[in-house]
DNA sequence: TTGGCAATCTGTAACGTTTCAGTATATTGA
DNA sequence: TCAATATACTGAAACGTTACAGATTGCCAA
């Protein structure tokens, strides 16, 4: 099927979307130097060089993706790769916000590529470099060990994790300093005399449940507070399981008076399990919890809260892997967001 | 640059990846014959079609993208349109992975294509259609009469929307029936003894305001309950300004005894207000809130809930536009959730 | 035997881009 | 003046795919 309208090509008619060719009709020159001309290139003139540029802004000339890509390689496409199951609720969309953000004023386009619980987190990967499909990945529920960074630096693909790895290789990340959060919480709770506390972790594997339980740990001998163990839930389990595990946890003799809690999910459900035991927040226990969106204090004015940006991940994310793509040093892409304080409850009428 | 590694082609030493050539080299055919093979064309020998197949899998044959792309103009990408400021807080991600699982076993890709508060809607749905970026485009924050549908009808470009339109123009969309759950909400509040009511509508200009407001009225009437007008919100607003103007409504004398809102996060400002004005939430005032996800009842067990599935949206949107590029008629592709029936608040204990 | 035809298969061109290897003209050095 | 060189441009080829227009073979009816 032919979708050409007019007799050859070079057609004044409009309607068609305009090519190199096109173009190179218009101006009267050649499609390579057409080419040349637009990516300012040395070997072509000052003028023709502007004339190509003024002709093809004025047509609304767009170089066809389909085309660069075949003849280069090249896709203009990031992929951010998530799991569809375990990345509940939020911050998803903020990632992805913040990714928007940053490639809006580049030619690359968001593709994003979803895996399943029962999947291999490595198969996406691996269809994204087998098939060529991205220039750059960008993937998050990263481990210490994490055999898609080892997989994707093999191959020499641009990528940037969420989280850091541990492998003793470098490569661009953006994190949260979430041993510095645990530290912080730990030492709020401490400050306002809470010196027997729990921690809500993130999900076993991933590298930032040893950056927080490290930061808890460490903290907890810094202030000389006692550490109530929880292994029994981390963030990755059902509302229902922490509830539940919560209630148990608070209705023995030697419950925590001070909780840390690694998401705002999970601190809905630690809270409700509070209430349940019939104990009171504030009151019988104090609840530190990271949270992404200003929701927690409509939920409980009591509780403490410190703040992790999920948009700013994501436009350092999407800054690091095209940072990367551009040449740059890997391990210069590498950026650690620091905690706010733990902010207490304040009205907005008290301000 | 030459990425080539053999001589000419055909080269047994594996390592690039396969083209039609490749297969063409391996089974002695010609890359017609194999092409047609691989699509099941009727003038291939039955044997021929299944060697080639046969071949095709073992090596781990995948067709070239941008080959594809450029010869036939099918980009087998689909384009989820969103607003990068407006939707706030997950759903999005619930729209993206229901989406993401209806197109899992086909050979589309998933684009996000964001435009700001700033922008023209239209500006980002223009550049999908002008550059041909998509075989397919779905959008959100329909309008009643949206230029968005009406500029892809007039290009002939398949697309479905959340919402629906109301243009006389027929179209692929899914909808939740907001109708039936302003009625229901309206419905059970008077069952319970509430006949003052008010509604946090859905943003003003979006279809699903009118619908709202609609099944808010008519219901009104059915029942014999009254409004008490509450027009200066809506779920679009921030928290701290519905927070504040519910403590202003509740603080009036004419105050309602029952509130509908039309979403979550909305919700929790209301509740806050109705709190700020001294008031309690089942005793003074009871409100009935759709939600996406279950955190409202851990929120306050008082509160009254409907669930709004978007990760069904997702996948029937996702059903839809397929279904249109497949040829299929728009007008059956379209699809409307109606609403569970109003939960209040059972522990899991209970159960 | 011949012509017709169905069944299979094939080469070429084209999609839009960039790279390679030029060509033509002007400029320079001696 | 002549050759060398720089400047500005160009056509052809290639990326991987599909559509078009054949080509080859075997078989059958006449």
């Amino acid at each position: 099927m032919d979708r050409r309208t007019s007799e050859k090509d070079g057609d004044t008619s409009a309607k068609e979307r305009p090519t190199l060719k096109t173009l190179a009709f218009m101006t009267g020159l050649g499609v390579t130097t057409v080419s040349r001309a637009l990516k300012d290139a040395p070997e072509i003139g000052a003028e023709t060089r502007r004339r190509v540029q003024l002709v093809a802004k004025q047509i609304g000339y767009r170089p066809n993706r389909a085309g660069v890509r075949l003849r280069t390689g090249k896709t203009n496409v990031i992929s951010l790769v998530l799991n569809t199951e375990r990345e509940i609720m939020s911050f998803v969309s903020d990632i992805i916000y913040g990714v928007s953000e940053v490639i809006a004023d580049t030619p690359y386009h968001l593709i994003v590529t979803p895996y399943s619980r029962s999947q291999d987190p490595l198969d996406p990967v691996r269809y994204l470099v087998e098939t060529g499909s991205a220039d750059g990945v960008i993937i998050s529920r990263t481990q210490p060990n994490d055999p898609r960074a080892r997989y994707m630096l093999e191959r020499g693909i641009p990528f940037a994790t969420h989280g850091r790895t541990d492998m003793g290789l470098v490569h661009p990340y953006h994190d949260f300093d979430n041993y510095a959060f645990a530290g912080e919480a730990v030492r709020y709770l401490a400050g306002i005399g809470r010196g027997r506390l729990a921690l809500v972790t993130p999900p076993v594997g991933l590298t930032y449940y040893g950056h927080t339980v490290n930061g808890f740990a460490d903290a907890l001998s810094e202030v000389g507070a006692s550490e109530v163990p929880f292994n029994t839930v981390s963030i990755d389990h059902s509302i229902e399981q922490i509830r539940m595990r919560t209630a148990q946890l608070m209705r023995r003799d030697d419950r925590p008076n001070g909780i840390v809690s690694s998401a705002a999910a999970a601190t809905l459900a630690v809270v409700a399990g509070i209430e349940d035991a019939g104990l009171k927040l504030g009151r019988d226990v104090d609840v530190v919890s990271k949270q992404s969106s200003e929701l927690l204090h409509l939920f409980r004015p009591e509780l403490l809260v410190v703040n992790e940006n999920f948009r700013l991940a994501g436009s350092e994310l999407a800054r690091a892997v095209l940072g990367w793509i551009g040449g740059a040093d890997p391990g210069s892409l590498q950026s650690l967001s620091t905690p706010g304080e733990v902010l207490p409850y304040r009205h907005s009428q008290d301000q």
